[in-house]
RNA sequence: GGGCGAUUAGCUCAGCUGGUUAGAGCGCCGUCCUCACAUGGCGGAGGUCACUGGUUCGAGUCCAGUAUCGCCCA
């Protein structure tokens, strides 16, 4: 380390992560490091990000899943695979064209003025400007992507694979163009799918209106929730059941506003129980109405249009918005003595899932895709396992929808997306779909084409992400190497809309599963346990997060929130990452300014030197089991623990005693521990805090290239010793009874003390006696003898204050110390717990049926300690009586 | 209407195939600015594991039911 670097390390006592983590982010890319060998024989390791949408920005979802991906590409990468982030974001057309019409109306301007071409080029014109926020705030997270290698779903070769794809499905029966009730915007003005109609509960109103009954002298009251769709009723329905209506069955009722005669009808479709048992029917305005319109032949009289008005069939009413056509329809029917009452209503409304507009059934021409036959394959993959889901739960819900998958709707009325390789003969009426425009009609000859004005889905073209990125259609290195990739990680909202379509088009064209794993990220709630949502400002952004805590505390936080479990946020979480942080920064200064500057020698080891080594191992090789499990959040606890309750708390104020000693010798020695610990702990934390750790580790010395491509270590279960471990951890307890004795006693922390070791076994006392420095240094007291019986000892004869240890007692002589009335305070609590632990083992053992039943081993364990316990007892009642007795 | 999930310390959450005294972070109490770190150290208090039954030698964990909350689908 040079002098200056040196100097700025030692009056950094705080992590700063805003000095550091920009520079980290430029020196990877500068040396590509994110970027694949498209030559390497090395096993390889691909995630594609799931496209987020060209217009976004970084929300809580995509900082926890982006953290979730990057920790497993850089896990990946330092195990010595190949591996590829693909990068890029996807066109988003109702969204990005919601944006640039936003543009033109602050200049006075729509997109019909200025015509499709022009229009076109101003969204291109403004991804180049905003597209690539998003990319850049995943660069700020620290995301390992291979920026290099961008795609956008409306790439040249990105078009490619989209006409290749509708082109084969057109050609397989697949898709089909069909005049069919789709889901529409009267805002956006286009068609949406099933998967982009939101449902949302509403306190609406249920209106009771009074239809006259032709030739009778009777009205037939239906209740209905939109009086507006009246205007295109073509039936009454009842059922056939309902003894109520039987005798109407085959009339007409007057159609009241609209001069009209239309049938009753029977269909056991018709719930008998719901408002009044009859129902009218708008074929051209419901679902539900447009089925039993097609069953009994009924006329569609559509009386909207498309932007959500009433058209020329509506007569009075035309050119009314709905709003209003309701409110002048129950004004004039009321007037006619024609409504029963009205009644609240609760129900849930479709609206459009990017304006919030209410979505309109609505009949019109559009582009349908089937897609059972697709499923098919697509649902054995996940029932045998090919695929699998984490956690499991969430296969069934693919399962379930993917076996009641309906037809898609893929046409989309926009100027922005993928226009459908379609095309009409002006003279014939021919219809071509090909991958090239074609130059003549293939049936007649003629030149006049003209192309489908419609655009696709915007998930039709995600839907073929994980290989149309890697090159498909073409035979690209890329693909040959990286698909199948290996896993996808998204939000549960993302099943039907990516991973079901994906796994569809995986199977349907380069012929495999897109991944074999699907890691379905918890949702990260507002704090009042529901989603965090704009309209009630319950959202947190994650930029803030990064701003405040830096990107690295803001990842871990993420990761250790982040169980199989929707979870609160909670910005507790977040600071204790930033204090991880911290604490892992100033260990590293603890280190890397305070080893010797000599060259370790092959080190003999201590006792707590073996134990952090085996704890090192054990560790490794639980974050290695966790993390191959996705389970993310319990290996950021083991880390933490490991880094923090045992090479910090442990470890490192063991090492001082050698550290700041007067032994040369002894402190290379430890002085290479340490930095074989600091060097692991990077390494191990390098896929949770890439910032942080490749700082740091280029402060190690002798440090050659960057963290980011070095290897994790691997853990090796053999490595650890069970012993060391088991002397150590009875040493610290030993440590921390004392030191809990002292704080009881209310002895000063700087004042020394002394104390006599009681064992009668030679192992405890060994350990001790060996690691009895240890012990001066961390609990302040001195052990000055060590003895199997009390009577040995020396402070026998003295007033001591006790406490038991793994194997025996300590004694620390009363004079040394102040408060003899807070010995036996302390001597009461701690009698009486032993008696509740000696007492629950009794009754186990005193329970037949437990020493008959229970494992043997439990059993004799059990035993042990009712051994334990009643020896402790002794020992601390023998005490009390001593002193205390009477 | 159907499905899924949750209910554990004051708060936010862990707790794998049932088996030591149910854990963590934050907060709280006491103490210490000891030369890595006060974004810190040391010690401590705090839980009828939602409720009711059941299975078992043994249930936070398995089963059934109830209640409350949340999410998804229609």
């Amino acid at each position: 380390m040079n002098p200056n670097t040196r100097e700025q390390l030692k009056s950094n006592t705080r992590y700063s992560p805003s000095d550091i983590e920009s520079k980290w982010m430029e020196s990877w890319l500068e040396a590509h490091v994110f970027t694949p060998e498209e030559s390497s024989d090395q096993e390889t390791y691909c995630i594609v990000l799931p496209p987020p949408n060209v217009t976004g920005s970084l929300h809580m979802g995509h900082a926890l899943n982006s953290s979730m991906q990057d920790l497993l590409i850089r896990l990946a990468r330092m195990r010595g695979k190949n591996t590829l982030w693909v990068c890029g974001t996807d066109h988003a057309g109702i969204a990005t064209q919601n944006q640039v019409e936003k543009q033109l109306a602050g200049e006075g301007l729509t997109r019909q003025e200025i015509g499709r071409e022009e229009f076109e080029r101003r969204v291109w014109k403004w991804r180049d400007q905003y597209g690539s926020t998003i990319i850049n705030q995943l660069k700020r997270m620290g995301c390992s992507l291979d920026y290099e290698g961008e795609r956008f779903t409306l790439d040249a070769g990105y078009v490619k694979a989209v006409y290749r794809v509708f082109t084969s499905l057109y050609r397989k029966g697949f898709i089909y163009r069909d005049e069919y009730m789709v889901n529409w915007c009267t805002r956006c003005h286009t068609a949406l799918s099933d998967l982009e109609v939101e449902h949302e509960e509403n306190e609406d109103k249920l209106y009771y209106l009074r239809y006259p009954v032709l030739g009778e002298d009777e009205h037939l009251v239906i209740a209905t929730a939109r009086p507006e769709t009246m205007l295109g009723d073509t039936a009454v329905a009842v059922n056939p059941n309902d003894e109520r209506y039987a005798h109407l069955i085959g009339k007409h009722v007057d159609l009241p506003l609209a001069d009209r005669e239309i049938p009753i009808i029977a269909d056991d479709y018709v719930d008998m129980a719901f408002g009044t048992g009859a129902l009218k029917v708008t074929p051209a305005h419901d679902p539900n109405d447009f089925e039993l319109g097609k069953k009994h032949d009924l006329d569609e009289i559509n009386v909207f249009t498309s932007d959500g008005r009433i058209n020329q069939a509506g007569g009075d009413f035309a050119g009314l918005t709905l709003e209003e056509a309701r409110a002048q329809i129950m004004h004039r029917l009321e007037s006619e003595g024609l409504v029963e009452k009205v009644e609240p209503y609760a129900h849930s409304v479709g609206v459009c899932y990017r304006c919030n507009t209410v979505i309109e059934p609505y009949i019109s021409l559009q582009w349908f895709m089937r897609m059972d036959e697709l499923a098919r394959p697509a649902i054995n993959v996940v029932e045998e396992g090919k695929v699998r889901f984490y956690p499991d739960r969430w296969s069934g819900v693919y399962l379930d929808w993917m076996r009641s998958i309906r037809p898609w709707c893929i046409s989309r009325q926009l100027w922005w997306g993928h226009r459908l390789p379609v095309w009409y003969c002006e003279e014939c009426s021919a219809v071509m779909v090909d991958e090239e425009p074609p130059a003549t009609c293939t049936e007649c000859g003629s030149s006049e084409l003209r192309q489908e004005e419609d655009v696709l889905d915007t998930w039709f073209s995600s839907a073929l992400w994980p290989f149309a990125t890697l090159g498909w259609p073409e035979a690209t290195g890329r693909l040959e190497k990286f698909y199948p990739t290996n896993a996808l990680v998204t939000a549960r909202d993302i099943i039907f809309l990516w991973v079901a379509r994906m796994i569809m088009m995986g199977i349907e064209f380069p012929g495999d599963i897109p991944y074999s794993d699907v890691i379905i990220n918890p949702t990260i709630m507002a704090k009042d346990g529901r989603r965090m949502s704009k309209s009630l400002g319950t959202g947190i952004d994650p930029l803030e997060l990064i701003d405040t805590y830096g990107a690295d505390a803001t990842r871990f936080g993420l990761l250790n929130m982040a169980s199989a479990q929707d979870v609160r946020f909670a910005d507790e979480r977040i600071e204790m990452s930033r204090n991880f942080c911290n604490k892992i920064f100033n260990a590293a200064r603890f280190v890397l300014l305070g080893v010797a500057d000599v060259e370790p020698a092959a080190a003999t080891a201590t006792l707590a030197d073996r134990w952090i080594k085996s704890r090192l191992e054990a560790t490794a090789t639980d974050v290695n089991r966790l993390l191959d499990g996705y389970e993310f959040s319990e290996a950021t606890r083991v880390l933490y623990r490991f880094v923090w309750n045992e090479f910090c708390d442990w470890y490192v104020e063991i090492a001082k005693i050698r550290l700041y000693g007067s032994d040369e010798a002894a402190k290379a020695e430890v002085s290479g521990h340490l930095l074989y610990l600091l060097d692991n702990i990077l390494r191990m934390m390098h896929p949770f805090m890439p910032f942080l750790t490749e700082e740091l580790a280029a402060l190690m010395p002798g440090r050659k290239g960057f963290l980011v491509d070095s290897a994790f270590p691997s853990g090796d279960e053999k490595a650890r010793d069970r012993q060391v471990e088991k002397d150590m951890e009875e040493l610290m307890e030993t440590i921390t009874a004392i030191r809990t004795m002292r704080n009881e006693l209310n002895v000063p922390p700087k004042k020394e003390a002394h104390a006599a070791l009681v064992s009668a076994d030679a192992e405890v006392r060994n350990v001790v006696q060996n690691n009895a420095s240890l012990i001066e240094s961390l609990s302040r007291t001195i052990i000055s003898e060590s003895v199997a019986e009390e009577s040995q000892a020396t402070t026998a004869t003295e007033q001591c204050a006790v406490t038991i240890i793994p194997g025996g007692k300590v004694l620390v002589p009363l004079a040394e110390l102040i408060d003899i009335d807070q010995e036996k305070t302390r001597l009461e609590a701690a009698i009486s717990r032993k008696k509740q632990e000696l007492s629950r083992a009794e009754g186990k053992l005193a329970n037949e049926n437990f020493v008959a039943k229970a494992p043997k081993e439990l059993v004799n364990q059990e035993k042990a300690k009712l051994e334990q316990h009643g020896r402790d007892l002794a020992e601390l009642e023998q005490q009390y009586n001593r002193y205390f007795g009477e």
